[in-house]
DNA sequence: GTCATTTATCATGC
DNA sequence: GCATGATAAATGAC
């Protein structure tokens, strides 16, 4: 079936595109767990800032070998689990008598 | 002791425990008593994440298990969706 | 941008 | 061995 090697079968901006013909209902990407070193590096730029900007966008794509689209939702999806940890961290700690 | 609940808190966090006999009696029961629309509202989440004696983002983890995993295979779900339409059924009757 | 989803994958229970 | 709950990519509404 499809890979996930982001190096082919995927456009510059990260469509997939499985035909030449607008027919076609454009499929959906399939879900491709990024490696450890790719999840190391988004990490440690999210450490620093929460909100990326486009030149370290684009410098991190190309070392991950990652759309720029990519980035930018992963740490849009990042945001979002920080944040779900947090409430699950107060909901967890909130009322407990050893704190 | 901080450091033993914090240590607990992420292990608690990673294991997975399967939701008592009557939580899933009553998610199930919302799912197909609302199954042309599952979508249930952050309200009627929360009730449920209340009655359920869970919390509301497993409860959107459930629903979201569930609708696609009915999608993918609706024949294995028949006589669960059966089961619960009857029981409801029995309910309005009452 | 957030955020509720969809979908596939992971991890565990049994 | 799958069932099941949680999480990780990806989409779309707004």
């Amino acid at each position: 079936s499809g890979s996930c090697t982001s190096s082919s079968a995927t456009t510059k901006d990260g469509t997939a595109n499985k035909s030449s013909h607008s027919s076609t209902p454009r499929t959906r990407k399939k879900r491709c767990p990024y490696s450890k070193f790719q999840i190391r590096e988004l990490e440690r730029e999210f450490f620093f800032n929460v909100y990326i900007n486009k030149e370290k966008r684009l410098q991190l794509s190309r070392m991950l070998n990652l759309s720029d689209r990519q980035v930018k939702i992963w740490f849009q999806n990042r945001r979002m689990k920080e944040k779900k940890l947090s409430r699950d961290r107060l909901q967890y700690f909130s009322g407990n008598p050893l704190l | 002791a901080v450091m033993i609940l914090r240590s607990r808190f992420l292990d608690a966090r990673r294991k997975r425990r399967n939701f008592s006999k009557q939580a899933t009696e009553g998610l199930n029961e919302y799912f197909y008593s609302h199954l042309s629309n599952p979508y249930p509202s952050e309200e009627a989440k929360e009730e449920l994440a209340k009655s359920c004696g869970i919390t509301v983002s497993q409860v959107s983890n459930w629903f979201g298990n569930k609708r696609i995993r009915y999608k993918k295979n609706i024949g294995k779900f028949q006589e669960e969706a059966n089961l619960y339409a009857m029981k409801t059924a029995l309910v309005v009757r009452q």
